[in-house]
DNA sequence: CTAAAAATTAAACATTTGTTTAAATTTAAA
DNA sequence: TTTAAATTTAAACAAATGTTTAATTTTTAG
């Protein structure tokens, strides 16, 4: 019944701790900007430390069924595995920017544990899943002795990177001020280009 | 004179802003961990933003001299250029780790767009001298026709990836939980052996 | 040594913080 | 319609925040 509320409560969250932190972001911001009383996110969640649990909690999805795709999936090479991942990612990450920078504030931090686990649990199996591919690609020989581990912290940390500041991204590639990069088809289909030609390079023993 | 005393507490803010951020980090917190009064920090800075802006400014070197080992040397190849400041990269941010991860954090959030604005411009000047070495080893041949600034992204962005969360980064490379992987010349060592590996095949037209 | 300047202190200041309360309103079920 | 439960509200709460004050101590300079 209430879940509609719940969810616009959190979604209102993502968007004011992705701008100015978790810490930096007050209950009364907050319930103004969602146009609730203050009172609610304590009623519906219980505190604020609980409400930002309930936000990763219902929106790791995001995180964790990046690979789902590809499971299915298993009459493919292993750079097409890894031309799937990079599509996956660059989409996803995209798409939930400010979910993706706010978990990003929350690594970087070592204040709330427990909140700290959940979310390394989390990217884990993602990293997991992928170093196997990038391993079993080696033993193939398909793919050249690289750093599994490194490799993929490659791929995210160049999307992080970008992720990171809009306004840097905008000067870095050269954009207006004010332009929202994340949103353009372009943008991302130079992101793309980018890590999958990398990788191509980086990964394929036999360079096509 | 009390010039000391004033990179004292700089220090102690980066150490405890790194851990829980700047908003989670409070005066007294600060100030207890210094060993001095809490009227101190005004005393010497004006203020909390005061002090965080005189912390960027002092320490912005160890971004700002990131390329001057670079631009002495003259007589190298653009990927030897390359590989200077791959090293150049690790060792610094590795070295100060706890000030890249605050820069970090600032660069996430968009309160305090001045300050903002100061780190976007001294990483702006990385990024430029880098992408023309690029740009000019294209033009010359030497290197593919790679995207420069997400080139730049990716060697970057590895290295906050890795610096983001030291329980992720122990957990994934398989490091006992308390390890402290930044220290570790065996970690370094890898990192810049991935780095530079992935970069050669990335950026190089005639693989060695 | 002495007086002015600088540094340090504990206490107090006004705001803001997350949270709770208790009353009012709305919703749902009988 | 009536009644109980759920929701919403404005107000108040205690604690924590950044900052200032005013007094005291230490340092510096003549």
């Amino acid at each position: 019944m209430s879940d509609q509320k719940k969810q616009h409560i959190i979604q209102t969250a993502i968007t004011l701790f992705a701008e100015k932190g978790y810490e930096g972001t007050s209950i009364r911001d907050l319930a103004k900007r969602a146009k609730v009383n203050v009172a609610m996110v304590n009623y519906y969640f219980g505190s604020k430390e609980k409400l930002f649990e309930a936000l990763v909690a219902t929106r790791a999805s995001y995180i964790r069924d990046l690979l789902d795709e590809m499971k299915k999936n298993t009459a493919m090479s292993h750079f097409e595995k890894m031309e799937l991942i990079i599509q996956q990612y660059v989409t996803r990450i995209l798409e939930n920017r400010a979910f993706f920078q706010v978990m990003q504030q929350e690594m970087l931090v070592t204040i709330r544990p427990e909140l700290n686990r959940n979310i390394t649990d989390v990217l884990l199996k993602n990293i997991d899943a992928i170093v196997k591919i990038i391993q079993s690609g080696i033993r193939k020989k398909e793919f050249r002795k690289v750093d599994p581990q490194l490799t993929f912290a490659s791929i995210i940390g160049t999307l992080q990177q970008v992720l990171m500041s809009r306004n840097l991204c905008n000067r870095m590639l050269g954009l207006p001020e004010k332009a929202d990069p994340y949103t353009h088809p372009k943008f991302k289909k130079r992101l793309h280009n980018h890590i999958h030609q990398m990788m191509q390079a980086h990964l394929l023993a036999h360079q096509p």
